[in-house]
DNA sequence: TCGCAGACGAGAGCACCGCTCTCGCCATCC
DNA sequence: GGATGGCGAGAGCGGTGCTCTCGTCTGCGA
């Protein structure tokens, strides 16, 4: 059992990361000052280094949370029962409205990666979630005969075998071929949110929901998954 | 004809917007720091200010610099006798060649926004150089019957004239689903290039080449271009 | 041709930043 | 009960963006 000072350590952790969520909320990833969270907590600025010992290892904080919301977003979203195609909607649709309604957050997961450039390894399984979610989807489409059948084929040298099992899990069904698209349906998912978050849709795409819902359709058809 | 007091000034003003650009490209963007660009070119930093009245100012300036410079690259690897596939593949190469060349000016200029949320109005035909460039590979295409006929169909609250008319010319035989997939394989392209670049793809693309090659050609089938 | 407005560079200074170090205080463990 | 070590506060360092003032010198109009 803790004793009391790890609870209280770890009760101010969360506090710490509570204020600079917040902060991120408001200002955004490169604007989030370390004093400014000690602040808001009532504290100096160097005894949050007793708990952080930088600005980037609050941030990397921050992303893992960040990459755990969205994960659990997209996974609430998904409902095994429906037909895969609307499942893929459903869970494009739940990142957007994540990015949408978090936009700092989601800045700070997908845009410009703000430490130089060494993305922490401790991100990765919490970044493979909705990857894992959009793979169930896939190979549960398979098994129900929904996915196109393949050739078997595999070039060894393009995709990693991690990559490939979780697009679609052990199911021989699916074809390298419709993994490596649904890989790219998988970014093309993410350039589009940014594109719209980041203003590079401005002038051109006018109904930012029908535009989001026809794109994503066609990247199912170009996935593969039929309709039913 | 100019007096020699705004040739020097001239002259100073691209004197410092090279130094900036040398720091952009060394440290990225959310390190470059006026000062330093001031100690490069051996001034004080607050005569710097009588060339750029804000850091963001000296940045906007460089986003303008870099979208011309992709643009440009986009331009000269379009070969307009190629058949449009081979066209379309072409310029996403470049692209993609340029970001991997520049990665912090590309980061810049398809990252999160640096500067609070606010595009620069300034920014946007620089920015469009690319995507008139696949706007025109389109139109050809269609010209020499190298797309899907079209039922014409029109859906007029979703996207912009403007993009629609980049996006092809006033050829009538293209249709309006042709234009939106267009969109989408545009917005694909730079999230597959923000994903190999922001590290989103380790551990699961592994010979980054022919994965990119392989994902363009999906997404020129999606739009509907012929092999030929 | 002369004089003055205005452009210019330098310097000091303000408020803020990340981060380090030292110094008392106090809970915890031997 | 005393030593140890975690903890918060404070001062301080070098850096940042930006503002203001003050001499200087250029170039245009009278």
């Amino acid at each position: 059992m803790p004793t009391a000072r790890e609870r209280v350590r770890a009760e101010l952790t969360s506090e710490i990361t509570d204020a600079a969520r917040r902060q991120l909320a408001e200002v955004g990833a490169a604007a989030l000052s370390l004093r400014a969270v000690a602040r808001e907590v009532g504290m100096v600025s160097s005894a949050v280094y007793r708990y952080f010992p930088s600005r980037d290892d609050l941030l990397t904080r921050l992303i893992i949370d960040g990459y755990d919301a969205l994960g659990a977003a997209a996974e609430a979203a998904d409902d095994p029962a429906a037909p895969p195609r609307r499942r893929w909607l459903a869970v494009c649709r739940a990142v957007r409205g994540w990015a949408l309604a978090h936009p700092h957050e989601y800045a700070l997961l997908y845009g410009s990666p703000v430490p130089g450039y060494s993305a922490p390894r401790d991100t990765v399984p919490a970044a493979a979630r909705v990857a894992v979610v959009l793979g169930r989807i896939l190979g549960d489409a398979a098994r129900a005969g929904d996915l196109p059948a393949g050739t078997g084929e595999r070039d060894p040298a393009l995709v990693s075998d991690e990559a490939l099992a979780v697009l679609g899990g052990d199911h021989p069904a699916i074809d390298e071929d419709v993994r490596v698209r649904a890989l790219l349906a998988w970014s093309a998912l993410y350039g589009t949110i940014s594109f719209e978050l980041f203003g590079h849709f401005t002038g051109s795409v006018e109904d930012g929901d029908r535009y989001f819902d026809r794109a994503m359709t066609d990247l199912a058809g170009l996935i593969g998954l039929r309709a039913r």
